[in-house]
Parts: C-alpha cells; sequence; structure tokens
DNA sequence: GGTCGCGGTCCGTTCACCGGAACAGGTTCA
DNA sequence: TGAACCTGTTCCGGTGAACGGACCGCGACC
C-alpha cells in the first residue's frame, strides 16, 4: 500500500534473470492491453522506485498468485520469530484480505504455521528446502572434512558456495568458543570482503571481478578492501599461494584463512575456510589441513 | 515414468490436513458449481485411486493456484536430481500448460532452476527454509554439543523433533567412518523404532503412544518391536533409566544411544542419538557423554 | 513416413481470485 | 463512557488471471 512495500518484490530480483527474459517473450513484441498495463505503471509510479525504464518490458508481478505468495514468505527473515496479519500485510504489500486468504492456503500446506495471531514460516518449508539436491550433495560431502578441521583447530569452520556476487554459507561448525555472528548457514555476504569470496572470486572467470567492482565495494569495516586495485592485487597473490588470510574484512578482532574447493571443473565449487580471533590464528600451522582437506573434498566429489 | 505415477498426486496429500479443512470450509455448507465438480470426479475415478468418498466435505485442492504449485514442490524426493517437464506433469497431475507456466514462474523465483529441459530445486528454497525459525534456533543451540559428541566417539550424531508420527532429523554429523545412510537431514523415520523416536516417545503424553500404535507398527528389520505391548515396557524402561540403547530395528547391524532433551518443559524438545555399528557400540561408555551433552543443552536454551 | 513423446505456445472460456467494505474484539486515549 | 484507533476475520459481486484443449516443431525410434 504505501512506498517501500512496492519496492520490496523488485528489489532481490534483478540477479535472477539477466537475458533469458527477452528470448521468453520474444513472441510478445509489445504490451497488448494497454488498459492493464496503465494501472499497474500508475502504481509503480506511486511506488516511486523502479527498475529504471527498462520495466516497460516487465509483467507486473504483483498480478499473479506466486507474485503474491512470494513477498509474504520473502518477508521473513532470519531474525524475525513471528509476524503478525498486519505486518505481513505491510511487508507484502497485497491486501489484507488477499494476504489472510494466501496465509490460510500456506499454513493449511505447512509453509507457514500459526501459533495464535501469528504465522511464522513452518517445518515444511524446512524439509523442502532440504532437498535441493546439488546443496545436499555438497554438504553430505565436505560435512566429514569440515569436522576434522574443527577437531584439529577449535575453530569456526564455513563452507561457502557462489552466488551472484555473493557467497552463500552451505553449512557451518563452530565449537563452543566458536564464533556464532555475522554469518549462518545460507546467510548471505560479499565475494569482495570474505575470506571465502575471495578464494572463489581468484579462481572465477575475470568478467566475476567485473561484476562485483560493478556491484560497488562498499566498506564494511575500517579494513575492508575497496580499492579495485588493490583487489586485484589480492586475487592475484592468492592465484600464486592458493590460500587467503582475510583480517578484519567482515568483523574487527577475526580473520579468516581460507581455500578454494575444486572438483574436476576449472571454477571451484566452493570454498573453505577457519575464522578465528585474530590473535588466535595461526595462519602458517592451518595452511596445510585446510588445503588437504579441500584436496580430499575434491578427490571424494570426483 | 509408469502406471503409479498417476497416483501419486493423490498419495503424498493426505496427510497434511486431517480435520482443519472442515472447519475452514465451515461457511460453505455444500459444493455450489455440480457442473464443474463432476468433471473432476471423473477424472479422480479414472485415475483410479481417489480419498474415498469423504471427499465430498473437501474442497478440491487442484483448483487453486498454490494447490497446483504444491504438488509441484512436492513432487521432488531428496533422490530426485531433476525432473522432466514430462515428468512433473505425472506427478503433479496438473494440465501439461499449467504445469509449464508455475514452473516458469517458480524459476524466475528461484525456488525452482533450469538446466537443459530439467528442472530442480533452486538455491532459494534452500535459503527460505533455512529461514524457519524453531528450527535455526535450536541447531544453532545443540551444534557445538554435537561436536563434542563427535569428537568423543567418532561416530554418527543426530538430533531430531517430533512431528505428527515421526521423528524429523534437525542436523546431523558423521566422521569419515561414519553412517551416511538411512538418515538425512530433514529425513523423517517412524517414532516407534528409532532410538531418538522411542526417547521422544517416553516423555511424551500417552495420547501420542496411542495415536502411534493406532497408526500401525511395521516392522522395518526383523528387530522392530511391533507389539504395542512390548513397545510400551521399552518405554517404561527408558522412563525410569532416562536413556534407549535401540539395536537393529532400522537397519541390521547398527545401533543408536539416544537421550531426550528438555528445555523446562514438560515435553522434550528433541532427541540426540549417537548411532554406530553394534560390534562398536559402547554405550555403558557413551552414556555419561550423552547425558551431560543433552543437560548442556537445555541449560543453554533456557 | 508413420508414430510416439517431448517442450513450448496459442487463445477463448470461465471460475478462482481479488479487495473494498463491514464485522467483532481488544487496547488506548480523552 | 465512548470515540478512535488498532487488530483478525468474513462477505460478496465484478473481472481478469488462470486454465487446458488443441496445436506446432522437433527428435527418436521402428
Amino acid at each position: 500500500m504505501k512506498a517501500p512495500a512496492d519496492v520490496a518484490p523488485a528489489g532481490p530480483r534483478p540477479l535472477g534473470v539477466p537475458a533469458q527474459q527477452g528470448l521468453m517473450v520474444s513472441a510478445h513484441p509489445a504490451a497488448p492491453r494497454s488498459g492493464t498495463v496503465r494501472a499497474k505503471a500508475v502504481r509503480a509510479d506511486a511506488g516511486g522506485a523502479e527498475a529504471g525504464g527498462a520495466e516497460a518490458g516487465g509483467t507486473d508481478p504483483m498480478n499473479s498468485v506466486l507474485g503474491k505468495v512470494r513477498p509474504i514468505l520473502e518477508a521473513f527473515t532470519s531474525d524475525d520469530a513471528a509476524l503478525s496479519l498486519a505486518e505481513l500485510v505491510r511487508r507484502s504489500g497485497a491486501a489484507k484480505a488477499t494476504v489472510h486468504r494466501l496465509a490460510q492456503e500456506l499454513v493449511t500446506w505447512g509453509l507457514l504455521e500459526r501459533e495464535g495471531c501469528d504465522y511464522r514460516l513452518g517445518l515444511r518449508l524446512f524439509e523442502l528446502g532440504q532437498r535441493v539436491h546439488r546443496q545436499r550433495i555438497l554438504r553430505e560431502a565436505v560435512q566429514p572434512y569440515m569436522e576434522d578441521l574443527l577437531l584439529i583447530t577449535r575453530e569456526t569452520i564455513h563452507f561457502a558456495i557462489h552466488d551472484s556476487l555473493d557467497v552463500v554459507y552451505l553449512d557451518k561448525i563452530f565449537p563452543h568458543r566458536g564464533l556464532n555472528a555475522e554469518s549462518r548457514v545460507a546467510g548471505r555476504l560479499p565475494l569482495y570482503c570474505t575470506g571465502t569470496g575471495k578464494a572463489i572470486l581468484a579462481y572465477s572467470p575475470p568478467s566475476l571481478f567485473v561484476d562485483v567492482v560493478r556491484g560497488g565495494l562498499k566498506p564494511i569495516t575500517r579494513h575492508t578492501v575497496i580499492s579495485p586495485g588493490r583487489l586485484r592485487a589480492q586475487l592475484d597473490r592468492i592465484r600464486e599461494e592458493g590460500i587467503v588470510l582475510e583480517s578484519e574484512e567482515i568483523r574487527l578482532g577475526y580473520a579468516s584463512l581460507a581455500v578454494p574447493v575444486f572438483a574436476g571443473d576449472t571454477a571451484p565449487v566452493g570454498a573453505l575456510s577457519i575464522t578465528a580471533p585474530t590473535y588466535r590464528m595461526d595462519a602458517a600451522g592451518y595452511a596445510t589441513a585446510l588445503r588437504t582437506a579441500a584436496l580430499g573434498i575434491g578427490r571424494s566429489l570426483a
């Protein structure tokens, strides 16, 4: 209903579908029904922010059922334990009666659960999410090696894969004294300022580096490398040494040692890292273990 | 591929919605449009399997968009790497054009991904699944304790919660020599024949025991306890000793030692277990570690 | 060249969806 | 006390999104 809500559906999208859309709707040279499109255009303008002119080719994502379900489910962040109906209405931008009806249907499916007047994401969604095949296979292959590293280092261990301009953490294990913040399973962090991200970036096609720079290098801490030149130099060194030591670029007081993981292909399938307080980080000592684990994973994936 | 595929759409459904539906549609005393309903009835009969007469009271789950999206997403099992459009049509029971359109929309959302002509579950679904709050909180609390147990025992460690008549594994870690079969994260196994399940069952209200028995005790191996009387006796002993040793009831050659995990409430929030080949299972030696871990988790949850 | 199954598209029909409006209950003001 | 807000929930009529049969082009297999 209000301005910020309308932006939400457009926000997370741009990464997903770059060029295929043009192919997909190639049969439709121009928007047919002007009446409908006009109405949407008005709403989009009212929203204030749109994809910048190019949206003329796109359909309004809100006038399909899935287009409404999406902002409802995505309204939940990792920190939201539960949301009221009113809050869902606010975040999704759909009409109250609509959200009410769809939420009910999602509850009978099990993707949402109700507790009193609040909605929360449901167990079934967790189950579905664990069925995603590639991630499951990777996790199962990587997990024992992560255990080894935890045993040796007693520090937090991450395994991350690459998606668009981020790393996505597929798994994370930590001992009692470990770090449980800044990162979580399925969480995202930028490629350019994380150990795992740099490891992947260093061994990816140069075009990815260009995209990352174009995406903007924002400083997270005062140590974040935001100069494209310095970042490029870092990546060159990483390729030479085959390992990264990222220090305090995302969180003051913490460092990460990371290596890429290969499975035959030229591009890495992911990256493995050890995160510890800087004063405890024994990069020289951990390097061999980390490299060995990465090789082991690669072998067991092939 | 073969005939049983036609049964699939009706197959996985019945579990979801037991009685609430009657409540939901209480305002609609009878099915209004006879024409449409007739058409569905014909198709259902042709399919050969239907919910057996009782379907008169429920709304046809297929004539809503979500009702069609659901069988499409649930068509994927953990073992399916990818499914063709035709296969999705077969399993979902919806028309080809419909599946095609919905799948396209799911792809732009990211819940599905395309590779050539095949669809697979998408990374976004994994991400959404990891946002489910209760499971995330539990996993984060439990994980370091599971590491401890792995370190001590070098055997497979499970943490499971209770849902309907099953246990659902929230997390599982295993060393290189560990067991990676029969169970997986977010997988389900019956309450009555697993260590974790028995541990939960023993400390749950008696009504759950009744439900489990009514649900039927099917033998998984020749050691599975399928006599309600013997099961009850087992549960009594578990309550006395506070720990379970399940031996070869789900997989020959393997045993599990399990304890319930409490967090203040009377009912357990889950159960923790160690699984090992029977010849290696040192129940007496592991019991203390397991009990200690469960207490630690309980404390850190409170 | 006939037949099958496949992915993909078109288009007229129609019914599921939409959302404003009104309702019931609760809390917070004056 | 009661007006003015919040919630969540239900109703209902108009309508456009969704549907699916029909069709196309392709490649595989007799």
